[in-house]
DNA sequence: TATACACCTTTACGTAGCGTGAAGGTAAAG
DNA sequence: CTTTACCTTCACGCTACGTAAAGGTGTATA
């Protein structure tokens, strides 16, 4: 397939001055020039172009992008790894970013307090790619721990009550979900109180909670198949029918 | 608190150049000139910071940060929303991004074919953010249904041969299981078995794999009681042994 | 008390990656 | 034959700082 540059601008969203640019610095030259000396795009431009937009996706400077893939040692596949791992690593900037901007929110509604330390979680990604390679072992080894600490501190806290009262809730989500699930609307009253009633219920055993994760667990009860049997069991259909529930509640859907 | 330049700079992993420029823009004043004409910054100079980052990350510029907040109607509750909003739609990019790596990645050892279109899923982050209000209610319709279609694709089109096979994981999941839990490494070759078994598994369920996906299910499995007390009930400690073995395997820790 | 050293200041020039005209040639449709 | 939608080169402008240069300040130590 053969384009013009406003085609393939538009194929891409870029504009056309950055074709044009880039072929003035000789990062992305067409692959030819017609008799009218319209520049002609091919597919291996396509592709070069992907590479570019990648890289530079990922924060590097044209002069690095060059670079990177005019080496001899240039090798699609690494650099296509490497694209993910540090896509992998953005995300979770933005987690943390999320969480921040959450926090933030309690914080502005009273409800928690913040160390100015905190206010900056996730802003510091500089920092973190520069040290990334010297203390990178130290900072997963380190993050590692904390996600597991976070996992088991609330359950061995929980008295008597919280587990009485967790079983109360396990029950009645079970129940009202059936009745739900026949409603056949997860954006309905009943859904979304069942919805509610199982964030009360992961409350219990998350530190913190987020809609995100909150969607993310109800999508694995779709994800897993023992755990769509679990609630199917109990009504068919249950499964995608809270996970439904839970997407809209936590504002995902719709 | 009392912050120097160099100090609240390092706090907020910003340069200090950036605070004097922002100076000279009246961006964000120092909240005092000591007698020697230093910039001390104050607690509300930490929060406007943090307001500033959050509107930066976002891709407004300077001029539009200092529009919306020193606007009549400026509202922080409403602004933090806004972020989060922003941040999540980023996450969304962020994620078409990946599946889009991860699609390239398959492409260049020959396993699919991708359309030039979809080279470039995900790049189009203005188009998408100009055409949101407009079509921002038909895009998540669509994205909503793909999602729920991907859930459900696999499970239908199962043959007996399949299931059986399935079956025959599950059961060698839980009995190796078993063993690897007494050796007590999850990094140790028995447990890296039964991780990749475990992704073999679930690679029944889902149409494409991802290591985060994965990790994430491992977590779930401990996040939520009932299934860390399904694994457990088969060998005390195996859900946290399997979360962590999935880590390592999926190279999310260590 | 000197001096080293880590801070802070202003002034000023540099630059990456385009955006945005201006002035003009070309292709295809009506 | 004209309109409209493309395409070209040339060139200046802009944002958000980075990076010296030249010099004042605070304080711990020789």
């Amino acid at each position: 397939m053969e384009y013009t540059i406003n085609k393939l601008a538009k194929l891409a969203g870029v504009s056309t001055r950055t074709f044009r640019y880039y072929d003035e610095i000789d990062l992305l030259k067409p692959a030819r020039i017609n008799s009218s000396g319209y520049r002609i795009y091919g597919e291996k431009q396509v592709d070069d172009l992907q590479q570019i937009l990648f890289y530079r996706e990922l924060g590097l400077n044209l002069d690095a992008v060059k670079e990177a893939m005019t080496s001899p040692t240039y090798d699609l596949y690494k650099s296509l790894e490497g694209h993910r791992e540090k896509l992998l690593a953005k995300r979770e900037h933005l987690d943390q970013l999320i969480t921040n901007v959450e926090k933030t929110i309690a914080k502005s509604e009273g409800r928690i307090t913040m160390t100015d330390q905190e206010k900056f979680e996730g802003f510091k990604q500089k920092m973190i790619d520069e040290n990334e390679e010297r203390y990178g072992f130290e900072i997963r080894e380190k993050y590692g721990d904390e996600q597991v600490d976070k996992s088991n501190r609330k359950l061995k806290g929980m008295t008597k009550e919280d587990h009485d009262r967790v079983e109360a809730l396990s029950q009645e989500i079970l129940t009202k979900l059936r009745e739900a699930v026949d409603t056949g609307e997860p954006a309905g009253p009943l859904a979304q109180e069942v919805a509610d009633l199982h964030r009360q219920w992961i409350s219990f055993y998350w530190d913190s909670y987020s809609k995100e994760a909150h969607a993310g667990l109800a999508q694995m009860y779709v994800d897993d198949p023992r755990f769509t049997a679990y609630y199917d069991k109990n009504k068919p259909g249950a499964a995608v029918f809270l996970r439904d529930a839970v997407l809209v509640y936590t504002g995902m859907k719709k």
